[in-house]
RNA sequence: GGGCGAGUGGCGGAAUUGGUAUACGCGACGGACUUAAAAUCCGUUGGUCUUAACAACCUUGAGGGUUCAAGUCCCUCCUUGCCCACCA
């Protein structure tokens, strides 16, 4: 008998498919069509190992799953060829960047390769080949028309390790996100992409995506809209500050100003006293680093300008301080402070001793209509000696009841809420020897159900804090309907805030003995005509109001940026603008792209804020498309992500030298069905690609405004020690490595889909490989065996009817496993059902006239997983044509038809038992036998059955 | 601090959506084959008590709840992964 040996096997398969073409995606079949792709790789210098496999495995199954359904697949490869790394490495290595990208993808299709994907390697992209970067200049020159691409002077990160600038997607904490060193602002002349117009649709269409919840979400937060009002303060030298907010309704409560150290208006706003201190703020501020101002638990620090602005609503004079916790980039780089209803404000004013006005208090409860009125107190009773708190622990918390409460109480009337709330704690709890220590000078107002009293209430909750002076207790005094049903506990203050089950509580504990801010909504005091009005509709009334004098007006903010394209780089795609005295920036005119990047020398960038691209004068001078006149090409390349964000449509109509592709075609494959890839480009490539794509719908270029139907984050394979694989920890396992040992791609491919659910992160295992090795030997012997028994013997004829039904089981499983992607499960029953076929095979020895059908359905089952070993016994037992070109088996319910099924029995859900029962038994007869059944029986004696359960098909559960 | 997820044997992980928890694989142990080993094949393998078997009881991060029935639903807490983070 031949051994498996994939060493053999499967480079001649590879190179057969390749040689007949039949992973070609066809434009013009009739069958229905799918296109599935995979993030296109950035063929940098190193190797591909394990983990980057795992997301083609996973696409490559899905491809050849609905190739054998009937689909006409395009499933293509390219390479995201511009950008840093390829340019670090030509540096490094002293070679062109164009040598090092050839090199480094003929090594990446090479890996490709020999794992067998089946590609469609005719529709090959190299982005940095200047038939491709033709058209995305083309797309710059469509954005820069439509006036989405335009030209500023501002501050920008900048890399001072990879010298450019970065978008602000491409910073992570502070850190290049390429080389991991930290950022600087840098003033520079730059181009920005107006992705900010695209803000509201780029975040209304993410609804209706098939996306993970964790990329969607990562994707609304990035974008960061929030919608507020612009509120504008007179400045007492006549200028107008104004500030972004989003809640107008404490404007009110609204007690000084920030400024941002930034802000254009700091410098005429500042007093001739407060100007040394200022300046020096401002030089301080600007020496540390952003990776230290972004630090969120820092102190709050801040100086006061010695100005002050008048608050539009009440008149009021707030002094206007500048501080580093405001952001200049967001909003109008200016707040109005309202340090009872924000933490970072009443921070700033602790520290700095600024007055706090609460001006929101909070409801909680529902109102019922009927509710009887009332004062009520909240009275907190601390230990001093042991620091702790004394709350009432009322059971459970269910609905409107129960829970952890502090003491509280109804007023009399005409009583005194001191006295008030010393009698609440004598009646509830015994003390009597207290200290009254405070009041808070606001309320709670609840909406509660009195148990005992049985009527609906709304009170305004005072809250008092009083200090035990000694553990002298009374009898406690309680009404009937409170008797045992509480008990005492003390707690230390954290867990008291923590544990407390009702809202008004918590809130006077906090005003009380914690941080005093408020931040949510509730009913409005010390807001002159407001007062009474819920927060959320004063605040649309005071922003009304504003705006009949101009000075407030609703606003919609952005936490995202345009995005900053320009790179002072050599390799990427030079940005086809020439600078004209003239004219200014003017297009390169159509017929004269693609702009080539000249061959140089040097790629080292210089750092001095100019690409390399400055120095070559041949390249740099030129005319003025407009005026015929002496001019200058622009010098920057563009960032990587633009030729990435429309690849997924050239590949519909790769070589199209007019076009960037024929809308048809385009239409006719996309959007991408199925798209697969790591998480780590959630806010990068994935939103400007959406970004392109609907500036290519408003151009009538497509039908469609979302590229990517589906996204499919898969999940990172770690090592085995549990660490990232990186080249630098020396833990990478590479596939290439694993096809030398003589595991074989089609092993390295199950054990990529077996090793776990796809999305999910995963530790490779080395003994694992074994395993999957051995589930490919095990079907390559079984095959072996049957083909010899075959050639010895006939088969008797006789049909095996528990093969068929395990066959069909299988079909029936692998194709729903397949269709919710659930890898691991489809190949843990495939290895079940060959564990299956050993037992029949045991007892037969091939001679049931199913075994044919049986192993060939089988090996077209595992095809889209192993598609070497499939092929190669499919084709030994006799087929001419490709298992991959074969149709996918389609089950046969008849055989999963059982005669008789076993029932689970269950003694108070508990299992006691399971009998076996013909198919069609009635109810009445499972549950007799049942019942009769000796072992559970025994469970049955003496007692009464309240209650007999009878689930169809399933179990039966008496209750005694 | 905010958002999204995850906790099941020695390990990776199953569990038809509330109905037999631990499928499948790894590892371990035993057996067959072999002069021997590897490979292969066949078994056993959650825990406690027990010499062993039978049986019983326990078990899905912890604690409560709903239900005839909970890994699955609800509440509280703990641990942990990823992303964002002074965004007004």
């Amino acid at each position: 008998m031949q051994r498996y040996n994939p060493k053999d096997i499967e480079p001649r398969w590879q190179k057969i498919w390749n040689d007949s073409k039949i992973y070609q995606a066809d434009d013009d079949s009739l069958k229905p069509k799918k296109y599935i792709l995979e993030y296109f790789p950035y063929p940098s210098g190193a190797t591909m190992h394990v983990g980057h496999v795992r997301n083609y495995t996973i696409g490559d199954s899905i491809a050849r799953f609905y190739r054998m359904s009937g689909y006409n697949v395009l499933h293509p490869m390219g390479w995201d060829a511009f950008g840093l790394p390829a340019e670090n490495y030509a540096i490094k290595n002293h070679v062109s960047p164009r040598k090092a990208i050839d090199d480094n993808t003929g090594r990446f299709r090479e890996q490709l390769m020999q794992m067998g994907f089946s590609y469609d390697w005719s529709r090959e992209i190299d982005s940095s080949d200047p038939n491709y970067y033709r058209w995305t200049q083309w797309f710059f020159l469509l954005l820069f028309k439509k006036g989405l691409a335009y030209q500023q002077e501002s501050l920008q990160w900048w890399c001072p390790v990879d010298k450019t600038v970065l978008a602000n997607e491409q910073v992570e904490a502070g850190k290049c996100w390429r080389c991991g060193n930290s950022v600087e602002k840098k003033s520079l002349k730059q181009w920005f992409f107006k992705i900010t117009d695209y803000a509201d649709r780029l975040l209304d269409d993410l609804d209706d995506l098939d996306w993970s919840d964790a990329i969607k979400a990562m994707q609304r937060n990035w974008i960061g809209r929030s919608n507020g009002a612009v509120i504008k303060f007179q400045v007492e030298k006549s200028q107008v500050v104004e500030v972004f907010t989003t809640r107008p309704d404490t404007l009110f409560g609204a007690t000084f100003m920030v400024l941002a150290p930034e802000h254009p208006l700091v410098k005429s706003i500042t007093s001739d006293i407060q100007k040394s201190e200022v300046e020096a703020y401002i030089k301080a501020a600007q020496a540390k680093s952003d990776v230290e101002r972004q630090e969120t638990d820092r102190e709050k620090t801040g100086v006061f300008t010695g100005s002050y602005a008048i608050n539009p609503v009440n008149k009021a004079k707030i002094p206007i301080w500048i501080a580093d916790y405001v952001l200049s980039g967001y909003g109008t780089g200016a707040i109005m402070a309202v340090p009872a209803h924000d933490d970072r404000d009443y921070e700033f004013a602790k520290k700095f001793n600024l007055p706090i006005t609460t001006v929101i208090e909070p409801v909680s409860g529902q109102e019922q209509g009927d509710e009887v009125r009332k004062q009520a107190i909240v009275a907190i009773v601390r230990n001093p000696k042991t620091n702790q708190i004394l709350m009432l622990d009322w059971g459970p918390r269910q609905d409107r009841f129960g829970g952890k409460l502090f003491v509280g109480g109804g007023v009399d009337e005409a009583e005194d809420i001191v006295d008030c709330a010393r009698r609440e704690i004598a009646e509830e709890t015994g003390y009597t020897n207290l200290k009254h220590v405070a009041t808070t000078d606001t309320v709670a107002h609840g909406y509660y159900f009195s148990n005992v009293k049985n009527k609906n209430y709304y009170a305004k909750m005072h809250g008092l804090l009083f200090d035990l002076i000694d553990e002298t207790q009374v009898d406690q005094q309680l009404d009937e309907g409170e008797k045992n049903k509480f008990k005492i506990t003390w707690v230390d203050q954290l867990s008291a805030e923590n544990l407390v089950d009702d809202d008004g509580h918590r809130y006077l504990f906090n005003a009380l003995l914690g941080n005093g801010c408020y931040s949510g909504e509730g009913l409005m005091i010390n807001s002159g005509q407001y007062d009474g009005t819920a927060s959320s509709e004063a605040r649309e009334k005071i922003v009304a109001e504003l705006a009949e004098t101009s000075s407030g007006q609703i606003v919609t903010n952005y936490k995202m940026r345009d995005w900053l394209i320009s790179r002072q780089r050599y390799w990427g795609a030079p940005i086809p603008i020439i600078h004209c005295p003239k004219h200014g920036a003017v297009a390169v005119p159509d017929d004269q792209l693609p702009v080539k990047l000249p061959e140089i020398d040097s790629y080292e960038p210089s750092g001095d804020g100019r690409s390399p691209l400055a120095k070559v004068s041949e390249f740099v001078n030129t005319v003025c498309p407009q005026c015929g006149g002496p001019a200058e090409r622009e010098t920057d390349t563009m960032d990587g992500f633009a030729c990435s964000s429309w690849y997924f449509l050239r590949f519909a109509d790769t070589h199209n030298d007019q076009s960037p592709f024929s809308k048809a075609k385009v239409d006719e494959w996309l959007p991408v069905d199925d798209y697969i890839g790591g998480a780590e480009h959630a806010v990068m490539h994935l939103l400007y690609a959406r970004f392109w794509t609907k500036v290519m719908y408003d151009d009538k270029l497509i039908d469609f405004q979302e590229p990517f139907t589906t996204l499919r984050n898969q999940g990172m394979i770690l090592a085995p020690d549990g660490n990232k694989m990186s080249k630098s920890k020396g833990n990478t396992i590479e596939p290439g490595g694993l096809i030398d040992q003589g595991y074989g791609a089609d092993s390295v491919r199950i054990m990529e889909l077996f090793i776990g659910p796809w999305n999910q992160t995963a530790a490779w295992s080395v003994e694992g490989m074994g395993g999957a090795y051995r589930f490919l030997n095990r079907i390559w012997t079984l095959t072996q065996e049957y083909l010899e028994t075959k050639s010895n013997k006939a088969t008797t004829g006789e049909s095996n009817d528990d093969i068929r039904r395990a066959v069909h089981f299988t079909i029936k499983k692998v194709s729903e496993d397949l269709n919710s992607l659930s890898f691991n499960t489809a190949i843990a029953a495939e290895m079940e059902t060959l564990n299956q076929l050993y037992k029949f095979k045991a007892k037969d020895n091939y001679a049931s006239q199913d075994w044919a059908w049986a192993i060939e359905t089988f090996l077209q089952l595992l095809a889209p997983f192993a598609p070497h070993i499939t092929e190669e016994l499919w084709q030994a037992l006799g087929h001419q044509t490709s298992i991959h070109s074969s149709q996918w088996p389609v089950h046969d319910d008849k055989y999963l038809i059982q005669d008789s099924m076993t029932i689970v029995i269950q003694v108070n859900g508990k299992l006691r038992g399971e009998i076996s029962v013909p198919t069609n038994q009635p109810e009445a007869e499972i549950v007799s036998t049942a019942k009769a059944n000796d072992k559970v029986s025994s469970y049955l004696e003496a007692k009464e059955i309240r209650k007999t359960i009878y689930i169809s098909n399933k179990l039966v559960n008496f209750v005694v």
